[in-house]
DNA sequence: GGAGAAGATATGTCTGACATAATAATTCTT
DNA sequence: AAGAATTATTATGTCAGACATATCTTCTCC
């Protein structure tokens, strides 16, 4: 989970990646748009050309542009995108956190972490479950404690990845954690909606000692289900505050 | 599948980042090494410290690496590596193309791929599936042509992430590329096997054209049973010869 | 012995210059 | 006049050296 996504980071050339990044994503430079000379770009942000040099060799890392000599930078397509880098769905969800993107990153999620999750239940030592074990006692005790509750249920989530050994559901993790951090933002609205997931966990790590693949896969997916749930309503809730709003300043306006 | 992974990046600090990442992944830094200062890389690899920093920016970006000031450049714990990118799976793949991997990443394209296969039968539009229905003649015009099957086989899997229209899924196309490429480069010792999947493939297009979600799962999944078999069989023969070379150099050594 | 101050050091940033490669313009040839 | 070859242009790639900043270490003082 990290920090919060606030503008936390000082180094000067990650902040112009992220300016940038935030273009890119919200379409203001679209696909093959060749962006600013990497003078003019220093000239924009108020930095050298090495710091710009920098950012874009970050987004170029995470496949969001490339550069060739003399032709420039540009933005590439979108399936060429890492979109499974954390720093690059923490971007995303912060720019705009929209219902398309929750229900494809729990479609995803869906597909993944069930099947994770019974291969755990085959392949996991003992040693991974009780890593697992204390996550849950960890949001166990977090109580009502929203903050508390979603680290160790990041840790849960990931454990059960890890124990699958497998360094590609290892990974997924990053999709996973930028998921718990967009129903973390969303909670404020319910606040008892996370806590209502925990007798879902203690259902799933039950399967899982009990090295039951099938019920661990069933038991995950029911996890799944209401976590979709809360979202998906979440952020029709948010979406109705804003459309208030939205009206109200208009009336105002007039 | 753009070009083979041999040295075809003049760019210097490419190579640099190439070279330090072979160094990570094959174990000489180790998890939480910290790594030679940004001066001593520049001297040992004989390019500026400018360079340097670009590639190490890069490592940063995929999740290799971390610095802080002062205290220096560290490698980071493997389960921050983001192993889903294409880049990085190339460099493994050319680093350490073990069986571990092979298996690794055949267990987590069996999860995904069948799956984004179902979706695909439901949500594809026509277009989607003509994209496919191309890939899929251009397997069959290429024959027996290892090297010109390989294309429209990635183009084949690929259309059917996108179809999804899920950006996750369509991102899970790295993985597969580089998993379509290490049966490239394990198919010399059996080009005709390559071939073998083309009928499959039809089997899964035709489910998909019958927008038939189940049997479109069911028809992947056998296409990924293949696909497993070939490259385990591959890397086993390969394996064998790997270690009669060894002993017959141990001959010689003699 | 512990708290605070001073120094050392590795990364972060800046400046300005030149190298390189791809494109655009020009010249030369047929 | 059309096309091929050559030159000019230009944006990225690389280099060098300097200073800024943050953090770890060491030293000093109470």
């Amino acid at each position: 989970m990290a920090e919060p996504d606030s503008n936390d980071n000082p180094q000067s050339s990650a902040q112009v990646a992220r300016a940038v990044a935030r273009l890119i994503l919200t379409g203001v430079w679209r696909e093959g748009t060749t962006l600013p000379r990497e003078i003019e770009l220093a000239s924009r942000f108020d930095v050298s050309r090495a710091s710009i040099r920098e950012a874009l060799s970050l987004l170029k890392a995470k496949g969001l542009i490339a550069s060739k000599q003399k032709a420039g930078t540009h933005v590439r397509a979108r399936f060429d995108w890492n979109m499974l880098d954390e720093e690059l769905l923490n971007w995303t969800l912060s720019a705009l956190p929209t219902q398309e993107f929750a229900k494809q990153i729990m479609e995803v999620r869906r597909i993944v972490e069930p099947e994770a999750c019974a291969i755990c239940a085959v392949r996991g030592t003992d040693e991974d479950f009780a890593r697992i074990e204390r996550a849950y006692r960890g949001m166990d005790a977090a109580g009502m404690d929203r903050v508390a509750y979603a680290e160790p249920d990041l840790q849960f989530h990931r454990g059960i990845l890890i124990a699958t050994g497998n360094d590609f559901l290892i990974a997924f993790g990053a999709t996973v954690a930028a998921a718990l951090r967009m129903s973390f933002n969303l909670s404020t609205t319910n606040p008892g909606a996370p806590r209502k997931s925990l007798p879902y966990h203690r259902a799933v790590l039950d399967e899982i000692w009990a090295r039951n693949p099938d019920g661990a896969r069933q038991a995950m997916h029911k996890l799944m289900d209401l976590t979709e749930q809360n979202i998906v309503s979440a952020l029709s809730r948010q979406k109705k505050r804003d459309t208030e709003d939205e009206s109200a300043r208009g009336r105002r306006a007039r």
